[in-house]
DNA sequence: ATTGCGCTTTGCAGCGCTGCAAAGGACTAT
DNA sequence: ATAGTCCTTTGCAGCGCTGCAAAGCGCAAT
């Protein structure tokens, strides 16, 4: 059986397909008599628009996607539980689709693809994208990028700062008289720009202490995981001269330092003290609970989906804003020990 | 500046429309010729197909959907991983979506909404939606409901056995000669089948092994998270008769659970043997690792992406299948302790 | 009685693509 | 030379909806 269409309504109601369009769609002055017999002949039929048709009628589709290298990515995940409300309460909806951290993947995704019939505007969060890559992006696409790039003008960044944000975890280290502060998490250029942001953060904190970098104290780790966290903490406890405090580029590495450190039965952080990044659940409930850099992810979350709708609303050109989120530093037991 | 179209491809490469559909499409027999003459104007005009206009004339869409109570629940996080890649590879689009758990909103979705058109399918992990709730369905909509509703015989069902899996969980608490053993995360009727399914596991265990159940330790919560589990768990610390085992319903109870534990200076298990259930990877890295029951992720994933595809590309109904996935009892160090 | 105004309703065309079936063309068999 | 076959290419119509602008209509003003 055939699903009913607008026209069917209309042959019901007595009416045209357009004034039931009109009905459905709350346009124009429709009489409250007309209104209610299209209404009648709706819910007789059980009649329901097909969006497919709607959206290639009027050119736009009302959803937009977010896109994150991974979903199982807590960070990610809690910036959601701050995006999809607010996108519902502007009339969107929202998708979410997860590259992997592929380059090829993020490229497609952004380029100039038939999917971009898909969805008014896209909030990214680039991971093996370097900066060049982001130029060859569809110059139609509404975008917001999340994360440490910086826009070139045509897009929206939103973030926090990341290199300031960083100096605060580490000058805390410093100031709990820590003398040899590891980072676990850098990575090389072009692509791990958010990591290059925190270790410039870690070089600060030290010149600002009048300290000296031990560069071999800072760890390259290919993702910002548990598991990499874990083997970086491992390679540094080998060492005759292990550090005495890391600051880990996100909570998952801290998770995995501190897995690693108890598998060698040190504590955490009497032995090592240890801060994260990003202020995931997981680290308020570990055990130590993790020190971190809490950004503001609400705020991140509704910057990004004002200025996306924004951009897709105006007819003319919006100019590229950066934007930057409050951080705080939270220290919790694996810097400060357990307080009673 | 107007968006190339197929007629526009046509007109420069001197074919007719059709032929560039065929093209595009890899449909039938194109000589090399055609193709080369089509594909240079393709190339030359940067010619992208607009899909929504091919959904509509296809009615298909090319896109399911995975419906998911809560986004940041590992648990969900993980399966994704399997279910994106398992659909990728099958030609479909994954989208994810969540409800919150709000049975309104679950309603909708599985209703007879305009967003049927979007999508081919649906794999649903429900929550808030009783099995009647699911009556209402959308016949139409190809479904494969994740969890543990068991099928009406109009979908598809894929799982584990919730029962045994508790069962399981609660004989190795028992066979570690704990006496005292709680559960923490039973639901009432009519929402929470999952729950009630390993509280049902829950008294099999101890009827198995002769022991009556303290039905006082059984205790509610409203959620399968964190805080409800450190709740419940204090609560339980403050009776004059606390357990000395608990069995969690999931890993993030289970987690909530030692926190509370760990707070008022207990010892897991030393003082209280801890058990979770759903593996995600948080517990393989907390202090203690915690011991879990393992459900086939990969399976579950791979089996309702596969039974969603046969049912999208099946022009015949497809009776419902109920379909359970391994399970695997994982002891860890909230029950074991530390073994070196 | 005629004109003009404002509101509601309508008809038309088209969004860009594909399904279908038939037309066209090259080539083989008779 | 003619008919038949097979493969490639095409034309048409339509998926179900909305933008646009004009038509219809009732009522007040002249």
């Amino acid at each position: 059986m055939r699903e009913t269409t607008l026209r069917d309504v209309a042959d019901l109601a007595g009416v045209s397909p357009r004034t039931v369009s009109n009905v459905v769609n709350g346009y124009a002055r429709v009489t409250d008599a007309t209104r209610e017999k299209v209404e009648r002949a709706i819910a007789q039929l059980g009649y329901r628009p097909n969006v497919l048709a709607r959206n290639l009628a009027t050119g736009r589709s009302g959803q937009i996607v977010v896109v994150v290298p991974y979903l199982d990515t807590p960070y990610f995940a809690e910036l959601l539980q701050g995006i999809i409300p607010a996108a519902r309460k502007l009339g969107y909806n929202v998708l979410v689709d997860q590259t992997d951290g592929d380059r090829e993947h993020e490229h497609e995704l952004i380029g100039r693809g038939s999917r971009r019939f898909l969805f008014d505007g896209m909030i990214f969060s680039p991971l093996g994208l370097s900066q060049e890559d982001l130029a060859v992006r569809d110059p139609d696409l509404p975008l917001v990028v999340l994360g440490e790039r910086s826009s070139d003008g045509t897009f929206d960044h939103v973030g926090i700062d990341d290199v300031a944000a960083s100096t605060d975890a580490v000058a805390h280290l410093i100031s709990l008289g820590r003398r040899r502060i590891a980072a676990i998490g850098d990575q090389p250029y072009p692509t791990g720009e958010a990591a290059q942001l925190r270790t410039q953060g870690f070089r600060a904190a030290h010149a600002a202490a009048g300290r000296p970098v031990d560069e071999s104290l800072i760890i390259s780790t290919a993702r910002f995981n548990r598991v990499d966290g874990a083997t970086a903490m491992a390679a540094l406890l080998d060492r005759a001269d292990p550090p005495d405090a890391v600051f880990c580029y996100s909570d998952l590495v801290a998770s995995g330092a501190i897995h690693a450190l108890h598998q060698r039965g040190l504590r955490v952080p009497e032995d090592v003290a240890i801060i994260g990044y990003d202020d995931i659940e997981d680290g308020r409930y570990s055990s130590p609970t993790i020190s971190t850099i809490q950004p503001d992810k609400r705020a991140i979350a509704q910057m990004a989906v004002d200025r996306l709708v924004k951009r897709i609303t105006s007819p003319s050109p919006v100019p590229g804003v950066e934007w930057r989120a409050e951080h705080r530093l939270i220290a919790r037991e694996s810097t400060l020990g357990v307080t009673s």
